[in-house]
DNA sequence: CAGTTCAGCGTACACTTGTACGCACAACTG
DNA sequence: CAGTTGTGCGTACAAGTGTACGCTGAACTG
């Protein structure tokens, strides 16, 4: 059982990466956060930091990507599991929501990011949530037509839709577990509000 | 002309806030900024900044209730103005979508703080939205019974609205002036969507 | 007017920060 | 097997951080 230096070199890149989602999830904003904090946390000399990334940047990059992919098709699979069935809407706001409170830094940390100002940092965070808005619309469209109801602007629908889904669970992050459910009830009514009236808009045009 | 010692002391202290607006201005965020550096940008010594604020949490705090205070009050009276004529939506989002441009850095401390973690800075920062989310409601029941309407979950259609219009906002922040009526207009319909299904949730239960 | 208050300053200290540099030694290559 | 590669380490340094302490001088008070 030979330990090959790729293995070993991506293994102690995944400790930096754990080092800061812990930091993170710990309460702190990412950029509070110190390279060297992040290496002494990982058990790394801070300048060996370098031989995986070039910048705290870098890192941050790193977990915005892996998260991303991750988010983009737990979504896809909860609507094609739910769609022969029970409410999308249900599945989908209890899958996400749940990936959030498991995730709890990451998640604030790529929202955070979202709203910062120009730089790779937010155009990361900015397409992964474009890309959940546009697989959603997507969605929204197949899913009226199945019904024949007709939707209007579904594209502004799944944005409204992602951005209340992100703030209100986020925001329920520091609410203890227990009483989630009434956050999370909420935003499902938020939602059901908003396809009710992307279809008015759809039968007004 | 005497210079009394509260005004001087005032006038400082403003010095000292409007340094941090303006660094937050270039897209800093706020934990980003150092209290030296503030000083500095002030004119002051930094070891006088205790003199104005026991922390830079107190700064921050201070620059929330500044800017909260107003929005409030301002948001209050674009209602009561357009209630008598043009559309009260249209109006709320071009005078907040105003307020954020050319309040960019606090804006966007504030919604970025609201996001974070525990701690008297979130607290005071989601205030605000809880204030807004309520004043708007009150008005949206008030409205709709001006118009013999029923509304189905006006606080959750409030909350959905100041949501989307903030995170609207904030994000056109980053697309240049000449660009922005389109994200204006797109809000615009997002939020009559949402009146849309809350009126057709009043009918239906 | 004499005495007090207090905003602002300069110095000083103990940290923390990012990172340049060179060495060691295990894993690779041919 | 020799030679190369490259991860990880320790040391070192300049720069920046928050803040304790004591002074000055102008604005206040009575």
């Amino acid at each position: 059982m030979k330990v090959t230096r790729k293995q070993q070199k991506e293994e102690t890149r995944q400790k930096l990466m754990d080092a800061a989602t812990v930091l993170l999830a710990s309460g702190r904003s990412f950029d509070t956060l110190s390279l060297r904090e992040i290496a002494k946390l990982a058990g790394i000399a801070p300048t060996s930091f370098y031989r995986h990334f070039h910048d705290m940047e870098g890192l941050g990059l790193a977990l915005i990507e892996e998260h991303g992919a991750g988010l983009l098709t737990l979504m896809h699979r909860v609507r094609e599991q739910a769609s022969e069935g029970h409410s999308v809407i249900r599945a989908s706001v209890e899958t996400l929501f749940e990936y959030i409170f498991s995730n709890q830094g990451v998640s604030r940390m790529i929202l955070q990011e979202s709203l910062a100002r120009e730089s790779a940092f937010r155009k990361a965070a900015k397409k992964l949530f474009v890309s959940m808005s546009v697989d959603l619309a997507d969605f929204l469209v197949w899913d009226a037509q199945q019904r024949g109801v007709p939707l209007g602007h579904p594209q502004l629908a799944a944005n409204s839709a992602v951005a209340i889904l992100f703030t209100a669970g986020i925001a329920l992050l520091d609410t203890p577990p227990q009483e989630r459910d009434r956050g999370i009830e909420a935003a499902i009514v938020q939602l059901r509000m908003i396809m009710r009236g992307a279809e008015a808009m759809g039968k007004a045009s």
